[in-house]
DNA sequence: CCATGGCA
DNA sequence: TGCCATGGG
């Protein structure tokens, strides 16, 4: 979920519509766990149900992992996958009630079904998602694979792929969430996904939805703040992660008016905000945004991928079709094939 | 979400 | 070639 909230306070001009051509030769750390979210959510049939094996096994996330993957590398995108380690203390209200509104999901996902009812039943379907310490096993053992790299965050893969955007390994933060511009990554990118249509919510409409690139320093700017602390703070103000309400009667508005009258939250605690009851210290998840856990132990590095080892995954452990998985493997081979020569060109 | 095949 | 409907596992 992150923080919602801050995204209705960035304004269009900010968000800069792009083709995925304009992203040809970028490095790209992208949130795992945020892509296979998307991926469960999203690949079903029409009442809810997910992709499953013979033996049950939901591979909605696999067949999104693999087909999503080989497109980027087709448009010379390449991604790293960056997964959540630890789950921060902070966090575990957040989890909890994430899990409660799932199982309430998942009551009206079955009695919506019962009455035949495949709207509402998908709608459920998609709320009552939950990914297993199994499909994220499953999703990194896919992209070794692969060939693609992954990287083990030590707590929030958003804080990781903001920090190796940072350092400039990696060109930009793949997620539809916008914690990573609060962890600091100077460029976020999200819809990272090949087909441009979207289904709207409410009716049979759909909208072109194109990759977008976000700049920290254009968000800044745009809102007049005067750096990633004051951000921090306004994102506090709403609702993060670690304090999912935010302040009560504090929407997006009042919020930035506030930052901008007191300059930083330790100036309204004891004013404005003295009455407040907080979840959490909100110092302390302002620190947390500042310095969160991080790691250098990773690299970022493609590989050739494994074939006979593709096609015993996905095929033989959970029944794709080998038809689909054999092209999908030529098209990867293809696509890493012109990275490898791209760049020995560019070595000598 | 993505691949695929049919149809204009 | 582009659009749409359908199935994928």
């Amino acid at each position: 979920m992150g923080v919602t909230e801050l995204g209705k306070l960035i304004p269009p001009e900010v968000r800069k519509q792009v083709e995925l051509k304009n992203l040809s030769g970028k490095i790209i750390a992208i949130d795992a766990y945020n892509a296979l979210y998307q991926f469960l959510a999203s690949i079903r049939q029409p009442d809810g149900t997910p992709l499953m094996d013979s033996k049950g096994r939901i591979t909605s996330h696999l067949s999104g992992l693999f087909y999503r993957t080989i497109n980027l590398l087709e448009e010379e995108i390449w991604p790293v996958y960056v997964f959540d380690g630890k789950t921060p203390e902070m966090k575990l209200l957040e989890i909890a009630r994430r899990k409660k509104q799932r199982e309430e999901a998942l009551e009206k996902w079955m009695k919506a079904l019962e009455r035949g009812d495949k709207e509402e039943a998908r709608k459920y379907a998609k709320r009552a998602l939950f990914l297993t310490n199994e499909m994220v096993e499953d999703a990194k053992r896919l992209l070794t694979l692969m060939g693609v790299p992954w990287v083990q965050a030590p707590a929030e893969g958003e804080a990781q792929a903001a920090y190796m955007t940072r350092k400039g390994d990696t060109w930009a933060a793949g997620s539809q969430d916008y914690d990573a511009l609060l962890f600091g990554s100077p460029r976020l990118v999200r819809n990272l996904a090949i087909t441009g249509r979207r289904k709207l919510p409410g009716r049979e409409e759909y909208v072109e939805v194109k990759p977008e690139i976000i700049e920290l320093e254009a968000v800044l700017k745009a809102l007049r703040l005067k750096d990633r602390s004051q951000l921090i703070d306004l994102a506090i103000l709403l609702g993060t992660d670690y304090n999912p309400d935010g302040v009560p009667g504090i929407g997006p508005q009042k919020a930035l008016k506030l930052i901008h009258e007191f300059g930083c939250l330790e100036k309204m605690l004891n004013t404005v905000l003295k009455n407040v009851q907080w979840p959490v210290d909100p110092l302390k998840i302002k620190e947390y945004f500042l310095n969160p856990p991080v790691t250098d132990d990773y690299k970022i590095e493609f590989r050739d991928p494994d074939d006979k080892g593709i096609i015993e995954f996905l095929c033989n452990e959970h029944d794709f079709s080998r038809d689909r998985v054999l092209r999908g493997i030529d098209r990867l081979k293809k696509a890493l094939a012109k990275r490898r020569k791209a760049r020995l060109d560019a070595f000598f």
